[in-house]
DNA sequence: TGGGACCATATGGGCGTCAATGGGATTGGC
DNA sequence: GCCAATCCCATTGACGCCCATATGGTCCCA
């Protein structure tokens, strides 16, 4: 397995540290990857990290884009200009700077997801809201597995 | 037989482990299949579980579309992010955890429910009703065999 | 046809390993 | 020289792996 999938939750200690599942990990260190970049997800209270090559991912986005449009006006500046760098200490955990808990609302508990080629930070009552929500819409609309 | 057919009721242990009827299981090392991606299902309070092709299936559906459509987002928050991996034990057990009780009210046992490419896991009190309810739903549609 | 041996599955629990967490020590920047 | 970030080590608690037992059904043979 060599991608974000499922999701965990995990407490962050007094310090403010909190643990990357390992799973989450692993994929990171089967990529080579030791720094973590991080910015503001466009559309949900959570924060997407991933590797240096998320940026390139994103940065191919804006280039079909209209470089003038708001949409890619609005995502450089969340993504070149509001990112940050992290690391990950020796035993694989992060700090949770206050840029994390200000957009995302998280206070004691972490919950990372998986979203394949990277994951997101997300405070657990609001993960499970947005999911509820998702899940309403595509009810209406009929998708199913099949 | 290489579907998931028919239907088996198991008791939880006391360190929340289920054993997956035989037959299932026998389905699943024919496809050579150790590790498990389970979901909630869109319309009922069930856990649908396959093999990692059911999570492909998913993503096909997901390529059709423009990466970072609201649509794909939202698809991908619940199937990347919203889905899980088990892992069966040497017994062909499966861990109860909080995600699958939560969603599916299980406490005590667990129903295997067969539909072909996937099973699912229910309560047993839920799925009788839910099938009752299935049958009175058809029924007052006119009795036709699909 | 009935009883008993046999087999497969389901279930119960001990134990080791590893991930998650907590806290003390050290470094480095302001 | 102080505060905060980083590193290092200890603890614990969950999970995976192993073996033992129970249970129910089937087949064989008397």
């Amino acid at each position: 397995m060599n991608r974000f999938l499922s999701n965990a939750t995990n407490r962050i200690d007094a310090k403010g540290r909190v643990s990357v599942p390992s799973a989450f990990r692993s994929v990171l260190s089967d990529g080579g990857v030791r720094e973590l970049y991080c910015f503001q997800d466009f559309v949900f209270p959570a924060i997407s990290v991933g590797g240096p090559e998320l940026l390139d991912r994103f940065e191919r986005q804006m280039a079909v884009e209209d470089p003038f449009s708001p949409a890619a006006n609005e995502m450089s500046l969340l993504v070149h200009g509001g990112g940050v760098f992290v690391k990950l200490d020796p035993e694989g955990r992060l700090m949770v700077t206050d840029f994390i808990r200000d957009f995302t609302g998280i206070s004691t508990d972490v919950m990372f997801v998986g979203r394949g080629d990277y994951f997101q930070l997300w405070e657990p009552q609001a993960f499970q809201k947005a999911q509820a929500a998702a899940r309403e819409g595509r009810k209406s609309r009929g998708l199913r597995p099949e």
